[in-house]
DNA sequence: TCTATTGATTAGAGCGCTCTAATCTTGTAA
DNA sequence: TTACAAGATTAGAGCGCTCTAATCAATAGA
């Protein structure tokens, strides 16, 4: 059995009560003493039973996490975030994943929940707000990627909008006036980047174009196709604003069958900056989110409810920032200003 | 304050031991109290306080998590499969990462260690083997995508050697007889992709061709053009076994700047099936390995453990597959039997 | 010299649960 | 009726720790 409090006291030849206080590191113990307890718990191999203590202080130093999917490369960047700051103030992350699933995310949010954690935060949860709501009443939630119109939940969001607008600033910036949006539908912050993107069109004194598609290339494909057949070839947007990065790879793939130069031809601009981004191959010019940042918030909300500190929500609207790499340029001479 | 046993006993009219036996759902309760004790425990919101549990019982349903790099999706997988066998089996995973230095890394296993798990599982760590024995002597280990000279602790590692042979074994079916190996260098299972590489030529009665590179697109690019100077066009070879999938576009681009066609005049296999692979855009044949399977495996080497079933050290060693998209193709017959 | 005062140490209760052993109920056989 | 086994329930100790309040030692002030 491995060594207790009660066995390092023992051996040092003090109380249990004193060999806690060194443990938690005390200011009220004689220096000799404190040698002494190190110096025995040193021998014996002892280490402090995380459970016991939170048992008995009745504080917690776990956080609970529930990740909807980890293969999704943004979650994973937050919750590495999440985690580095987390470890840097002493607390340990207990991870579920709910799988997009609302029956199997509540299983795995009441299981976070029995170990009294000290706080929870949820990766674009699905949820209903009710359930949301419940797991608040035990500690202090912030959700990610997910609002919420509550008072007692903190959140960390992306602006999608302010991403889409900044995305049509720079085509625009770029000379170009007929441009596209390929929409992700239904999925996770698809609506904001689409409302930015049409939001910051009309600023501009342009008509938005917005394409029904999907955030994967098969769906970049298709709409490209589509936008192909439906506009002759002067009239073809100049500007593609793909809504992740996926969706405008296959975009891309679409027009290069088409017989259409990227960039010269047509412009495009990706969301997500996802490593494949990166790639020198493709060098997509994209918006990007300050993911592990997002993490880092995400447990700055949680600490200062723990401390006590802050009782009125916080709302965080991170910034993006556009990446441009090789996938937009300028519209060409031949193409210009001819509407 | 949450209630307790304490507070569903007293409204249940029953003791504390009884509806610890609920909770448990022991058979030797009669169906009357049980249900009694339920409908307490659902009045009150009650849960059981599972460190509180943890700690009496002596027995823990938490598992130990230390991945070095969330951010590679490898990693991100294998735990999405250990988080769902884990879960189906009741456990619970508290994660930690390690940042690849020994050091944090070093913390980060004391960490989970302070949590008294009922086993504990290292995603490629790089501490040295004896601190991994140190943790083995506390409770059950298993290592992936690592292994270890160690009687107590279980291994789950993909085959690389395998793998590399079933992409040269592609390659040499489809008639190609030049073929190099880009070597990841110092990378993760870079040394086993080298050999099983040299080991299947030989196999073929080949000459391997290894060229130095690095896991990198980059890499990749910079080591087909040293291929493309050393080589003048008759030798160079047909046919390219990348260190990862990155390394392979990395080659895919540079081939294609040099005017050679992929994969007519070259054919190009990457390793890791990552999701940029699987872009049409891209379709790249790579080498996949069963991932999610890893980490379901991993839990189930330490399930054994941990239920005492086993005392004898498991090495599981799994077998990738070669998922054949476009990049690979039968040599032109321009090229085809020249020497 | 005696009493405050401060600082260091410890006794002991208790955190929310489990588990063993003891006790209380029934039902059944003699 | 009595005895007893089998099943249902509970008392109480204890898991490894923290925390309050009490105790003890040493120094300073009168």
């Amino acid at each position: 059995m491995r060594p207790t409090m009660e066995d390092v006291a023992a051996r040092a030849g003090v109380s249990r009560a004193l060999v806690s206080l060194v443990m938690r590191n005390s200011p009220k113990v004689s220096d000799a003493r404190r040698a002494a307890v190190l110096r025995a718990a040193e021998e014996l191999g002892y280490q402090p039973h995380v459970m016991a203590r939170s048992l008995a202080s009745r504080t917690s130093t776990v956080l609970g996490v529930m990740v909807n999917d980890l293969r999704n490369a943004f979650f994973a960047d937050v919750v590495e975030g999440l985690d580095a700051a987390a470890q840097a103030a002493g607390f340990d992350l207990i991870l579920n994943t709910g799988g997009r699933s609302p029956t199997r995310e509540w299983n795995a949010l009441h299981n976070l929940l029995s170990f009294r954690p000290a706080g929870i935060i949820l990766l674009s949860p699905v949820v209903p707000a009710a359930s949301i709501q419940t797991a608040a009443k035990q500690c202090p939630v912030v959700l990610v990627s997910r609002t919420i119109r509550s008072s007692t939940v903190d959140t960390v969001n992306d602006d999608g909008e302010a991403g889409s607008a900044l995305a049509v600033d720079h085509l625009v910036g770029l000379g170009h006036r007929r441009i596209a949006h390929l929409d992700g539908g239904g999925a996770a912050g698809a609506a904001q980047r689409r409302r930015g993107f049409q939001a910051a069109m009309r600023r501009h004194g342009l008509e938005p174009i917005v394409v029904r598609s999907e955030h994967t290339d098969t769906g970049g494909e298709k709409s490209v196709r589509e936008l192909l057949a439906t506009y002759s070839r002067p009239e073809l947007p100049t500007g593609l604003v793909a809504g992740n990065d996926f969706n405008a790879v296959g975009a891309i793939s679409a027009l290069e069958e088409a017989g259409l130069r990227v960039p010269e031809d047509v412009s495009v601009v990706g969301y997500d900056n996802t490593s494949l981004a990166a790639l020198r191959h493709l060098s997509l010019t994209t918006v990007d989110q300050p993911r592990t940042e997002m993490g880092r918030l995400a447990f700055e909300a949680l600490a200062e409810r723990i401390r006590g500190e802050r009782t009125e929500p916080v709302r965080h609207l991170l910034h993006p920032s556009l990446v441009v790499r090789a996938t937009t340029a300028g519209i060409s001479q031949t193409e210009g200003h001819q509407r």
